[in-house]
Order: C-alpha cells, then sequence, then structure tokens
DNA sequence: ATCTATTCATAATA
DNA sequence: TTATTATGAATAGAT
C-alpha cells in the first residue's frame, strides 16, 4: 500500500465557497475555531465577549460569555444609534414620562376627590338658598369660606399639575421627535431554526466555563 | 553580530494574563485575529456574524457583517428569552398602564369638566353678593376657562401621544409575541468609553467589505 | 510596530 | 459528523 501523502493543508483564496458540501465543511469547522479563539480571549484577558453567527442555512449560533443577552444588551444601551437607537431611547424616555405622568396623575385624582367632596357643600348651599333668601338668613359663612378655599385649592393644585403634566408631555414630545413613524421589528430572509442549546464549554483547551452557547461545536 | 534566536512562539496555558502590559499586548493580537477569521468566515461561507467585545479597560470593540446591530435585533426578535424578554414583559405592562392611564385621563377629564361648571355657578353666586360679602376673592371664571382651555390641551397632547405609544407598543408586542417572564435591565461596572468607529475592512485578506466595525485594530 | 521560531488551525482527504 | 496529516497561519516573546 502506497502511502497516501495528504498535500496538507492549502492555501485558499477568501472568497466565496461555491461547493455546497465543502462550504458545510468549512463553516463548521472555522465557526468552531472562531468560537474557542473567542473562549481563549475571554480567559487570558478577562473580557466579555458575545458572536452571533446567521449561517446561510439559517441556522443561528451564538457563543456568549458570560451570555449573549447581557452583552448585546448592554451593547445596545451605550450604542445609541441606528434602528436600536431610537427604540432604547423611546423605551427609556417612555419609561420614566409614564411613569411620572403616572404619579401626576393620581395627585390629580386626589384633588379632584377632594375637590367634590366639597362641591357637595356648595350643592346644598344652592339648594338650600332655593327655599330662602340666603343672604338674610343665618348662612353658613364658613361653608362658603371653604368652598371658596377649595376653589383656589383646586386652582392652585390642580392648576399646577396640569402645567407640570403638560412640560412633561411637551418634554416628551421633543425627545420622541416628531413621530418618525418608527419602524418596528427587522426580519430576516431564512427560515429560522434556532440552533441547539449548549451550556458550558468542551473542547476548549483550559478550565474556562462559559455560560452560554448555541451551536457550540 | 551575533544572531539573536527568538525563542519563537511559545506554548501559553489558556489562563487569565496577569502581566498587565502583556495581557493588554495579547488582547489586542488576539482580538484582531479574532476579527480576522470572522470576516474571513464571512466571506467564504456567505454568513452574518456580529462580534462585541467588552475589554477590561471599559472599551467596545465590535465587528459586525453587515453591521451589528440588524444581526442584534435579528437576534433578539427570534431569541425571546433572557434578559430580552424583560423588554416583553415590560412592554405589555406598560401597554395596560398605558391604556389604563388614559381610561383615567378621559374621567378626570369628565370630572374636571364638572367641577369647572360648578365654579362658574360658583362664580356667579358670588358676583351677586360681590357688594356683601368681605370674603370675595380673587377667583375668576376666567382663570378657570384657562384652566379648561390647558386641560383641553392636556388632552389633545397627551392622548394623542397615548395613542401613538399604544399602538407601537401594540405593534411591538405582536411582533415579538406573548411574554414569558424575565428579568430586567442590566448593567455593567465598567466605565464605558466607546471605541472609535472603523468603517470598511483593512488588513484583510482578499477582497471583504464590511460595512461596520468598532476598534478593529 | 516588526521579527522569528513555534504552536495552532485547518484544507484536503478518507 | 469525525479523524488524519501536511501545511498555512497565527502568535508569544523579544526588539
Amino acid at each position: 500500500m502506497a502511502k497516501k501523502p495528504s498535500m496538507g493543508r492549502q492555501k485558499i483564496k477568501i472568497a466565496k465557497i461555491e461547493v455546497k458540501n465543502h462550504l458545510q465543511v468549512t463553516f463548521s469547522k472555522r465557526r468552531s475555531g472562531l468560537f474557542k479563539k473567542a473562549s481563549e480571549l475571554c480567559t487570558l484577558c478577562g473580557v466579555e465577549i458575545a458572536i452571533i453567527v446567521f449561517s446561510p442555512a439559517g441556522k443561528v449560533f451564538s457563543f456568549g460569555h458570560p451570555n449573549v443577552e447581557l452583552i448585546v444588551e448592554r451593547f445596545l444601551n451605550l450604542n445609541p444609534s441606528a434602528t436600536t437607537n431610537s427604540f432604547h431611547l423611546m423605551e427609556a424616555q417612555r419609561n420614566v414620562t409614564v411613569r411620572e405622568l403616572n404619579m401626576q396623575l393620581g395627585q390629580i385624582l386626589n384633588e379632584l376627590e377632594m375637590e367634590r367632596k366639597r362641591g357637595e357643600a356648595l350643592d346644598q348651599m344652592r339648594k338650600s338658598n332655593q327655599s330662602h333668601y340666603w343672604w338674610e338668613g343665618p348662612i353658613d359663612k364658613h361653608e362658603l369660606e371653604q368652598l371658596q378655599d377649595a376653589i383656589q385649592e383646586l386652582k392652585k393644585n390642580v392648576g399646577g399639575q396640569v402645567a407640570k403634566v403638560m412640560s412633561q408631555v411637551a418634554t416628551y414630545s421633543l425627545l420622541l421627535g416628531p413621530d418618525d413613524g418608527g419602524k418596528d421589528g427587522v426580519f430576516d430572509q431564512y427560515e429560522i431554526k434556532p440552533g441547539q442549546v449548549f451550556v458550558g464549554s468542551n473542547a476548549v483547551v483550559g478550565n474556562n466555563n462559559f455560560g452560554y452557547c448555541h451551536g457550540f461545536f
């Protein structure tokens, strides 16, 4: 039997591999190689990495330390640009605004409740005024004072609340800008079948323990 | 001059490099190597990749083809779990909240309107009593009308915003599908200084043209 | 950043 | 997919 000396690794041109089968093999090998390099970088340098790969076959492979989501989240938060950006900014802003609006609404409701109760006094008064000349009788001045105070309060408090709310709304509008209609969700042309989940690492030299990985090896 | 035969590449243990300077050098080299591998994988296999690296120094480096955001977005959309998920939950809750806020607003506005009318009645009453009673206050119809206008404005503006927000949220929820509980936002311990932007690729063998890259080399 | 001597990754093949 | 092996590439250490 003659030896069959493999040609060993041959130099290749970095260009799209056309032979499907060949491509699949190369993809598999290089993907695992890439993930291994990533894990080594994590361990050696104590960095945090996320890698997401969409294969032409429509599979998703990902590697992440400590996990993809965490890193992606961080990236999106501190990278206010493009699509992501408007979305996240909006999120944050809306969050704040809604919360505050809610609080103020609560206050307003309280004010209204108070006003309504005092308003009852007005009703009573008017009723009694119908039956006789109110300015002649021993009118309950106290009630009227209360009512006046109530109105003043309403004006002060509710008016203030409204002003606050309005200014917030104005700010909100400013931040959001003139309703860009906002595009939502991006969709890919692939048929997506999530890769299997892989937890921990094997086949990785060293004592790495990377928590999260899709389609590793 | 005697030759100085370098030891060449030495085998290293895959473990955290402690010598800071050394670590920095290794990080730099391996990061560029990783990105190069990634770009080659893109070209060879026609895949789409995003890599995000948080250095211990708090810098962010990223590589993406066609760009990081697109891929990350896609990943999050088809991977509604963990962190991502908190978004959904938050969205849903907010959806409810906004809806309720809207209702409350409506009610409040109605009630304010009623109170306003009552206030007018009081005003009339007070006017007729003007000459007789000292407790006349500085409350007048005009001010109440201003308040009404303010409320009207509020209704218009806030109402519009709420409607927009709600429709967006609804669309978002639909796209993302049903929620399944999740943890909340994550924050990192690093001081973040975004890396420099790099567009295009150099030092990459072949004719790759990757559109987006942070801190490449 | 540059230079080797080495280790490591992987193309070809089975 | 896994294994083999000869070779191309990446890189640790030093400059």
